[in-house]
DNA sequence: GATGGCATGTAATACGTTACATGATTAC
DNA sequence: GTAATCATGTAACGTATTACATGCCATC
């Protein structure tokens, strides 16, 4: 019946690994997949209840050490929906990349402005490459484990695209201070902001 | 008053550089910012009223060649309101790569169909790629104007990203294959369909 | 005693997609 | 004549985000 839910297959697809509660899905959302997909808690209840309902998940209160505590497993007909759709190929990715938005209408705003936003982009890119780079060397030892290789693969991804981003960053800012210095006067206050605030992003 | 609602800023961006109607702003989103941004129809038509209500954009109905058109134009308001925007950093990235989500729960399907599944996200991305290679292109000759210099900016990005789908995705495939030889018995039929798949999506 | 993590949830709102509906003109 | 393009819009639905609300337990 869904046709877009992907939260749907998250769980489905967490609830595979192991059964938990929502709390540990959100949890592992966040540690794992969220750079590449998020999921909030407002999704995540609601999710579940509705999946409790169609039969593809079972739940089961638990009161450990005084916490209650909702422990949702998976069922067979909810690991055949889930196998359903993995095997159907993805349709196109879902970008939204507000930094190119901005960049996109830049003649509005001066360069240096430009050059800020680009420099907050790098900065933010090279700090989840730095992450990224971390999970690889955790996960390289132990791809025995068919799961983890697959994790790994994803978190290639990221690592291959976070240093695109870098590249293109590093790029288009060449690109932009070549033209501020060819077309600006002496510089001004403003450019000196803007290179105090490129250099610490770079050195990070 | 809004927060989070892009599709505001693509129209005043784009009407910033001229005025146009509303299946005009629909087609420029569809050549130009689609491959990073896309916006329907249903979100236009809605957004561009809402924009003359708050005074960011005038309407001007025509009947050009017997063919009735609405020619909306930016306001001194409406560029002010672009250009706060433009002033302030994006956040971060909103990405979502259903190939990824498909490829982390990969554990649950066989190895080929993994594979299939990266074949796919393959074809998709060198296609892609494609397109922006050409539209490059056309754009290198004319940056002399500085809003094609941010597109290109934005194609640049494009080709940077697409070429790491790439080659992400051929690591991905050969470490998989590596995987499915050393485990499994004689090809099966299964596996020769997915090489099939894979040579004629690496070869176009 | 305060902060942070574990734990569950609801409600409101915002946002986006899809389908539907209509009609003129232009090019094949 | 038929398909494509120009042109505008609405309604329904689905999905996601944010804020709010609550409470226990463990650690500092």
């Amino acid at each position: 019946m869904p046709q877009d839910n992907r939260t749907i297959y998250i769980i489905l697809g967490l609830l595979s690994h192991e059964p938990m509660t929502g709390y540990e899905i959100k949890r592992r959302v966040t540690t794992t997949i969220s750079f590449f997909w998020e999921v909030g808690f407002g999704q995540i209840y609601p999710t579940l209840k509705q999946l409790q309902k169609d039969g593809l998940v079972t739940m089961k209160p638990e009161t450990r050490e005084n916490r209650p505590r909702k422990v949702y497993s998976i069922t067979e007909s909810g690991r055949n929906e889930l196998q359903n759709w993995l095997r159907i190929p993805a349709l196109r990715e879902s970008e939204r990349h507000e930094i190119l938005l901005k960049l996109f209408f830049g003649g509005q705003i001066s360069v240096p402005a430009n050059l800020q936003n680009i420099a907050a982009f790098r900065k933010r890119s090279s700090a989840t490459l730095e992450t990224l780079t971390a999970f690889e060397e955790n996960l390289r030892p132990i791809t025995a484990e068919l799961d983890h290789l697959y994790y790994l693969l994803t978190v290639r991804f990221g690592e291959l695209v976070y240093k695109a981003y870098l590249e293109w960053a590093d790029e288009a800012i060449t690109t932009l201070q070549k033209l501020a210095s060819g077309e600006d006067p002496p510089p001004s206050a403003e450019v000196r902001v803007d290179s105090a605030d490129l250099e610490t992003s770079r050195n990070e």
